[in-house]
DNA sequence: CGGACAAGCTGA
DNA sequence: CAGCTTGTCCGG
């Protein structure tokens, strides 16, 4: 028996009463006294033998099924990997809802219509993580079907509303679909699982093949300890089972390659792979000083696919000392009522205002509304800045934002890649910003949000005699590999740069990290030591500790030594982010 | 995590 | 010294 208690993560024994006998077995979720209280739990060994002088206490109550043993094993094996608690894990594969028992396992795949052949191919060639290159924007279903063909297929996307399409697609052409969290027990019963990351700790009693898209989404990674990642988990999973672990996107990560012992890609025949066209603006003679952020070129290209009845879009993201706040009811930018210059948010979350220093609370004045959220003061003032240029109305959209921003010119973070189909132009205003930001996964996720860039124009502009959308940034690093990649459309030529420098800098995939942090940070570290093979670095500006090694094992072996100690205690596993 | 129990603090 | 708060321990 484990106990759903994050701090106890030994098993213990249990009286099974002659009554819940027939309904105890691998995974059973029960209800146990501990304590002195009652606690929820996972039978995980029906047959263990207490050790001797424990009295037992009875099971109080089954409560239903759960992950079966397959499952039990990945948790277990997750929650080593990145050094989390067993039952964290255990609970991101339990139902969300009870139910009584597991239904049998009757797997119905998919149809032969609308299954891309090419997909079929791969998956005939055997087992084992396969990186599947294809054009940004490509449509995922006939991959997904492909891999549903088979039977039971594991489905993840990052995007959960990219999830619910793929599982009416895959429904439609026959297929018997599980979304996860919500079907628990079609996934038990060999139902093909589509959902978001933590589809990948379902039930798959059947599981004939894996997919995961946009598999360098960081999306796909757990934001709070344990930081496991679908990609890992699927790959495992898929390796257990001996069969096929497709790692789709458009610029597949160095991650990915270094784990996959083959690659391929799709849709070759358009120019470029699908990349859109892309237009890079030499901003180092310029005196940016004068011309502010939008070139020449830019308000040139621009004007003319406003002329010719296209959407602009302009991503900027400005993540610095964002302290900028604007109301989210009326999108009025937050000001002091003494002196009407900014305010921002104080530790003690009133509004305290920049220059003279006068507080008030957190409420908006014209409309009365208490929800504020961020502003980067780069996308307000260079959206009044864009209007005037362009002489026509430009939509704000940052993660905040509602879903229908109208317009037929936007600016925002990133965020508006995500919303955005269709558009005749994307330009990138500070690209640099993107290329040369501090995380080691800097090159990459340029790479990644140049790719968002192409789907953005993928879709046939409605207007514009057909033209084809056009991808622009602003530079001072024209020649960067990330910009040849996109221009060309070959995304390896990224990877190929990138492996080695991981390798030099130590970072995944060629060493495991380990960021340490929260009150508890500073004494984990001192009991960690200096273990052999394990380099310990920091604390950073923010306090964090960093420790790696280029054997995982050594890593997590020196983790796994250390007696935690009291207090919040942060540990991220080879996180996306370094923060 | 959270109940039990012990030790510490306060005020009559 | 009762009655309450705060801290530490440990679970079948």
């Amino acid at each position: 028996m484990l106990v759903d208690v994050a701090a106890v993560e030994r098993p213990y024994d249990y009286l099974v009463p002659d009554a819940l006998a027939s309904r105890i077995e691998v995974g059973t979720m029960v209800r146990v006294p501990l304590h002195g209280r009652r606690v929820a739990g996972w039978v995980i060994d029906p047959s263990s033998t207490p050790p001797p002088g424990v009295v037992l206490q009875p099971i109080a109550k089954v409560s239903g099924a759960g992950p079966d043993a397959e499952t039990i094993d990945i948790c277990r094996w997750a929650a080593r990997r990145w050094a989390g608690r067993f039952p964290t894990l255990m609970r991101a594969a339990s139902p969300d809802r009870m139910l009584g028992r597991r239904p049998p396992v009757r797997p119905r795949p998919h149809g032969d219509a609308g299954v891309d052949a090419d997909v079929l191919a791969v998956l005939a060639n055997g087992p084992g993580p396969v990186v599947v290159t294809v054009p940004p924007g490509a449509d995922p279903a006939p991959i997904a079907a492909a891999a549903a063909r088979g039977g039971q297929a594991l489905v993840v996307h990052p995007s959960v509303v990219a999830a619910d399409r793929l599982a009416r697609s895959l429904r439609s052409g026959g297929a018997a679909v599980a979304r996860w969290p919500q079907d628990f027990a079609a996934a038990a019963g060999g139902s093909t699982v589509v959902g978001g990351r933590s589809a990948v700790f379902a039930p798959l009693p059947a599981l004939s093949a894996v997919v995961v898209f946009e598999e360098d989404d960081p999306g796909l990674q757990n934001e709070s300890s344990p930081t496991w990642n679908a990609r890992e988990v699927a790959i495992e999973r898929a390796r257990r089972a001996g069969v096929p672990c497709l790692l789709v996107s458009p610029c597949p990560s160095v991650v990915a390659r270094s784990a996959a012992d083959r690659a391929t890609s799709l849709g070759t025949r358009t120019a470029r792979h699908g990349w859109a066209p892309l237009v890079v603006v030499d901003r180092r003679d310029e005196d940016v000083g004068r011309s502010g952020l939008f070139s020449p070129t830019f308000v040139e290209v621009a004007r003319d696919v406003l002329g010719s009845g296209g959407r602009v879009v302009c991503v900027l993201n400005r993540t610095g000392r964002a302290r900028l706040l604007a109301c989210r009811s009326c999108g009025t930018v937050t000001t002091c009522e003494r002196c009407d210059a900014a305010v921002h948010l104080s530790d003690r979350l009133d509004l305290e205002c920049s220059r003279c220093g006068a507080r008030r609370p957190q409420v908006c004045l014209p409309c009365g509304s208490t929800a504020l959220s961020l502003l980067r003061p780069g996308v307000t003032r260079a959206r009044e800045e864009l209007e005037a240029l362009l002489r026509e109305p430009v939509g704000l959209v940052t993660a905040s934002s509602p879903a229908d921003v109208g317009g037929r010119a936007l600016i925002g973070t990133s965020a508006v890649l995500h919303r955005t189909h269709g558009a005749g132009l994307v330009a990138f205003l500070d690209v640099d910003q993107e290329l040369l930001s501090v995380g080691y996964r800097a090159a990459e996720d340029a790479l990644r949000l140049l790719a968002l860039a192409s789907r953005a124009v993928a879709e046939p502009a409605v207007v514009d005699g057909g033209r084809p959308g056009r991808v622009l940034v602003q530079t001072r690093r024209p020649d960067h590999v990330v910009l040849r990649a996109a221009r060309q459309g070959d995304p390896a030529l990224v990877s190929a740069l990138e492996a080695p420098t991981r390798e030099l800098l130590g970072y995944p995939p060629s060493a495991t990290i380990a960021v340490i942090g929260g009150v508890a940070g500073a004494e984990f570290v001192h009991r960690l030591g200096a273990p052999l093979g394990v380099e310990v670095l920091g604390p950073d500006e923010r306090g964090n500790w960093l420790a790696r090694s280029e054997d995982r094992d050594v890593l997590l072996d020196a983790l796994r030594a250390v007696e935690r100690p009291p207090g919040r205690l942060r540990l991220w596993v080879d996180p996306v982010r370094t923060r």
